[in-house]
DNA sequence: TTGTTGTAGTTAACGCGTTAATTACATGTG
DNA sequence: CACATGTAATTAACGCGTTAACTACAACAA
């Protein structure tokens, strides 16, 4: 059955939803001069530690030239380092770097905030609900 | 409260959500030379009748500047029509053409294939509760 | 060893996302 | 009317999304 409207259409209430709580994060990002895709990757990094690029991309929801630019920048910011892969030449391993580190911590309080205040109005219950069904519709269409 | 790891961060489940749904629909919208956002806007245009081009951004979550740049491509192709609007120079108001019409209609076999199939691999209920919550973290949120 | 196939990353091209600045027109105030 | 303020749309600049093509290296077979 299709959608009726576009309100009701999957990919476009995901699209819209992520919008308006992403309205939410971007004054801060921006305010440290990161992308969020930048931010995305530094996570990733932060969270899983020394990793390949191609698992990088994956975990970070972001396409492989993508990642190349984004390592160039952060690389040229100090945030992360990368390195060729000991026995096999192609392969990248980005790790990251103090100063990438500091970023992570110095943005977590306002983080925080943000987040306790989507949840506050949502509901903890509700939030959980549809982190639930996000990450089941994610591994059920993968 | 943060989220602990990547994977239950509602931006990137958002995100990634968004994506693994998109990879069904947009071979379709290649196929027919279309982005997803010349589709989104279409299909607003086609529910909603003739429309201000700020409404039209609004409805379609596509931002002013990337709507200028869609309106030049969709009436290059007479897929629509732009006209002033009378008693406000300011205003554009844009219409649905056949050519456009023509196009949502071919497509719609095809759409409620892929739609039928999330839907049967997701579930009707599951589905239903979570364009539900997302419709509330919407209209919560914005 | 040499040639083939496969894989990891990068580059290229083009459209969109985002913010800021600008243009064109409308509205309100003196 | 003249001027300031406000609003709709466009343009500009830069980074990302997407696909396709390309480079570099690895693995494998003859």
């Amino acid at each position: 059955m299709l959608p009726e409207n576009t309100r009701r259409s999957l990919p476009m209430a995901l699209l819209h939803a992520r919008e308006v709580v992403m309205a939410r994060f971007r004054p801060m990002l921006a305010a440290h001069d990161v992308t969020e895709q930048q931010w995305r990757v530094l996570r990733v990094l932060s969270e899983a530690g020394p990793v390949e690029a191609t698992e990088l991309a994956d975990r970070a929801s972001v396409l492989p030239p993508s990642l190349t630019r984004i390592i160039k920048a952060l690389e040229g910011r100090k945030f992360i380092t990368r390195n060729k892969a000991e026995g096999d030449g192609r392969r990248v391993i980005l790790t990251i770097a103090p100063a990438g580190s500091a970023l992570i911590d110095a943005l977590s309080p306002e983080r925080r905030v943000i987040y306790d205040d989507i949840e506050k109005r949502f509901g903890h219950e509700r939030l959980e609900q549809l982190l639930d069904l996000l990450e089941a519709l994610i591994d059920g269409e993968s």
